[in-house]
DNA sequence: GCGCCGGATCGACACCTGTCAATACGAGAG
DNA sequence: CTCTCGTATTGACAGGTGTCGATCCGGCGC
């Protein structure tokens, strides 16, 4: 399988989204969105999706992240892969290129998520 | 000093709360988000969240935080630090009690951070 | 004062994570 | 077809993380 963590699929995020203050999480609500989270928890992993967000055109190549953050090839190609399982981007292959997009619907779900009642 | 990591002070988060997607974070603003999500990246503690911010009055002692989330009282106690580390929430010595309430204005922040601009 | 009880800290352990160099894979160019 | 180049995967390694039992600390009741 190419996603080899498929955990947690975005739509699977967006049917638990009650906000955490909203009420008591189930087991199951909270580790989805403590899976989306840990996407979010690593600094170089938050530029990325900086980097690709405000990209012309909202979309990135691979081959224009590694310079930014600073870090190797295979590194990158790590935490991007952990981004695009979480949901929080999506990756399409062009000739020989990889392009990124932030997917905005994920993290409005994390945005309401966190938005006190 | 009590809090042995206190690298992301609540004020410095409310400081750097440029949205993700609204230009190139800095290392240092990437790095205070992905501390305060890398808070909410385990389920416990996600769980713990939501326990303490619907609990009567919005507060809740930590005697009765072990037994929701079914972990021993050092875990819990270590993960009540992480999350009053974070800023997310904080934490009232009463006469032999500790009670905990969700600081809502750190989940602001956050949730602007990741609110599409 | 003494004992009790809620909670934090310590020490230890298995496991996960970020990182890189080296390698493998796959699509386009020639 | 072969060579090149952009990416992904593998293997390895240091450091971090979640968890618990045992212990320590501090306030309260007696």
């Amino acid at each position: 399988m190419a996603t080899a963590t498929p955990l947690l699929p975005q739509d699977d995020l967006s049917s638990c989204c009650a906000p955490v203050t909203g009420g008591a999480l189930t087991p199951g609500a909270a580790e989805r969105l403590a899976y989306a989270f840990k996407a979010l928890s690593d600094p170089s992993r938050v530029r990325l999706i900086s980097l690709i967000a405000t990209a012309d055109g909202g979309e990135a190549c691979a081959c224009d992240l590694t310079e930014p953050v600073g870090l190797s090839q295979p590194t990158v190609s790590h935490h991007m892969r952990i981004l695009v399982d979480a949901g929080l981007v999506t990756r399409e292959q062009r000739g020989r290129w990889a392009y990124y997009r932030v997917v905005g619907d994920t993290l409005s779900v994390l945005a309401r998520a966190l938005t006190p009642a």
